[in-house]
DNA sequence: TAGCGCAACGTTACGGGTAACTCAACGGAA
DNA sequence: TTCCGTTGAGTTACCCGTAACGTTGCGCTA
């Protein structure tokens, strides 16, 4: 089986054809399917097909139709926040099922990787972009715009957007948190978060959260921001730096789940109970949210739907639907019980 | 900016030599910088680059050169499991380091849905393939054979690979496990995880458990696998599951660490005492371990580390330097305190 | 000043498919 | 019988780069 060319060990067309004793031209009718030849023909040159163990070779096949091939460039900042790993699995699936595949970008938050990034991906000739964030370097924005691709921007939602965009207002989801728990009474609240970068959602939810508490009469007393990933640990250790430093806070929100359970785990080794001595939000309602004793206090987002929509949203468009370029999908306050509901408003 | 040509609004390498009055061939010395120019030509070009912004198209420089892409194929189940979504960033940042990319491949633990990627993947001339896992159908053996392409078996550990293969003896790990947990003293225990697929090194795992504790003494009393994932929620209910139908058992077993959190949680809630009345293990070592009150019993593997080693392998081989085809990454077990600790042993 | 070498650049021929066109054979209607 | 449409298949040009070679023109040597 798999007799090879001389050159690069692959199996070409022209010699499925010649073994069929066929013209190239009608192999490759027989292959996309596209009729015009007899059944015999068919079998023909499928029978050399699988002898020779021919694969086809998508790039040359979109070279000579002078299309886009069928990759989605995602760029995703990274897969230690869960969040992201759950808006890529909603991405590659619904991708998947529509036979396009994801060219996997790890930007790190960063707008020079995100641009190298695109450079790299769009030599490919990929087909569309989905892109993390709203925040793009010049040159990036002007590669992206020149290329003519569609072009999906998630999570942050941007109203005015490249091409499309979808996820959510996080001034507002950030807003809406503020003002819940100034409503449950706290004043002297401390933040802790992974970035201070202000092309991140983190910051922009909270901008929102500090507006909303300080208008509330509350205080966003100290915001800590690690130069690590938003996972349980640095959740656990920023804690012990935000309560160290400022002892009198009444409540901490934190950038995801993961670092309000570590925040949490801080809180019970030493003693501190939650809510009756501490409040503790979090962001995302992650999964293992769905275990814990008490629900913990979060904002519900639904981020495989995101992905999944992000990816839909790219197949209609190249199918030539009209889509509606902005979608918000939206977000739920989880009020939980990991903080004290004074039952203000 | 950006005159578009006719046909497909890209820019060609042509269309800049033109503009730059130079040939096309020096557009291209230029653009590759590999010598044969003037400065004064290079300035040239390079401004007409700028100018039309000019991408080169990777995809015909691959087909012109007759070589392989610098798409590397990675296949993984599923990132809703921690434990690939690290190893999946362990591989990225690595390749992204060497200026190859990731065409991800979330291919749910079925041999027939890898075998379909495979098929897609292939015929985009990629530079090799990353597979997790160490079985695949007939026919994706054969294609990846015929491919000819630099191939690296993760995670279970393949001592006769396709071509290299790293990870770990999911049997001694397994072994391991039930080892100690029948040298803790369990006699009665239970097994809560998400597939019975013999493709899975999960089942693996289970058998070499499953060998050690029967050797030992013990029994295996319950195995539970659940159709879902290998979460937090599956772990809570499941213990849910085994606890209820078998009262009796003095420890339980799971598949990862988050579906022991998952159990862990289920015990607290009905008041069970870890350790005190049921023994728990989990595998991984996943973060959240570091900020549990109790050091969970488990199973410590390099993730990241294992995901750029199999980025490394593919690397070396790509660039010709011998490797070592078989690489145990090995693993440690953390005996924690979520067992009881009787010292046999 | 012929002869030579080399830097700098141009020409040509692919590579593996596809679009668009052409052509032959055949059958049915006029 | 003639004409024409349909079916099945072949021909040609082209997609965008690159390898391999060919061609200049200049400076230097003998």
């Amino acid at each position: 089986m798999a007799e090879k060319s001389h050159k690069n060990n692959k199996v070409s067309l022209s010699q499925v054809a010649n073994a069929a004793g066929v013209s190239k031209m009608t192999a490759s009718r027989v292959l996309r399917g596209e009729g015009g030849y007899s059944e015999k023909t068919r079998d023909l040159v499928m029978h050399q097909v699988d002898r020779l163990g021919y694969l086809p070779n998508r790039l040359a096949a979109v070279f000579a139709g002078d299309k886009t091939s069928t990759f989605i460039g995602v760029s995703i900042p990274d897969l230690g926040n869960e969040v992201f790993a759950q808006v890529l699995e909603g991405i590659d699936h619904k991708l998947g099922s529509f036979g396009h595949q994801t060219v996997l970008g790890l930007t790190q938050h960063t707008e020079k990787e995100e641009e190298d990034w695109i450079h790299t991906v769009l030599s490919w000739q990929p087909a569309g972009l989905i892109l993390t964030g709203r925040f793009h370097s010049t040159r990036a924005t002007e590669m992206l715009r020149n290329s003519g691709l569609p072009i999906v921007e998630i999570w942050d939602l941007n109203s005015s957007p490249l091409d499309m965009s979808v996820g959510i207002n996080h001034f507002d989801a950030g807003f809406d948190m503020g003002r819940f728990l100034v409503g449950c009474g706290y004043r002297n609240i401390g933040y802790v978060g992974t970035s201070h970068d202000t092309a991140n959602a983190a910051t922009t939810r909270l901008a929102g959260f500090v507006k909303a508490v300080t208008g509330g009469g509350g205080e966003v007393t100290k915001q800590l921001c690690l130069h690590d990933t938003a996972a349980y640990y640095p959740g656990y250790y920023g804690t012990e730096q935000l309560l160290t430093s400022t002892p009198t806070l009444d409540c901490v929100f934190y950038q995801n789940d993961a670092m309000a359970f570590g925040g949490m785990q801080y809180c019970a080794a030493k003693g501190l109970k939650v809510p009756g001595d501490i409040g503790i939000a979090g962001w995302g309602d992650l999964p293992i949210a769905a275990v814990l004793p008490r629900r913990l206090t979060s904002m519900h987002v639904p981020h495989l739907r995101l992905g999944q929509t992000a990816a839909e949203m790219m197949m209609s468009r190249l199918s030539g639907e009209p889509v509606q370029p902005v979608k918000d999908i939206g977000f739920q306050l989880i009020p939980g019980s990991t903080v004290k509901n004074v039952g203000l408003r």
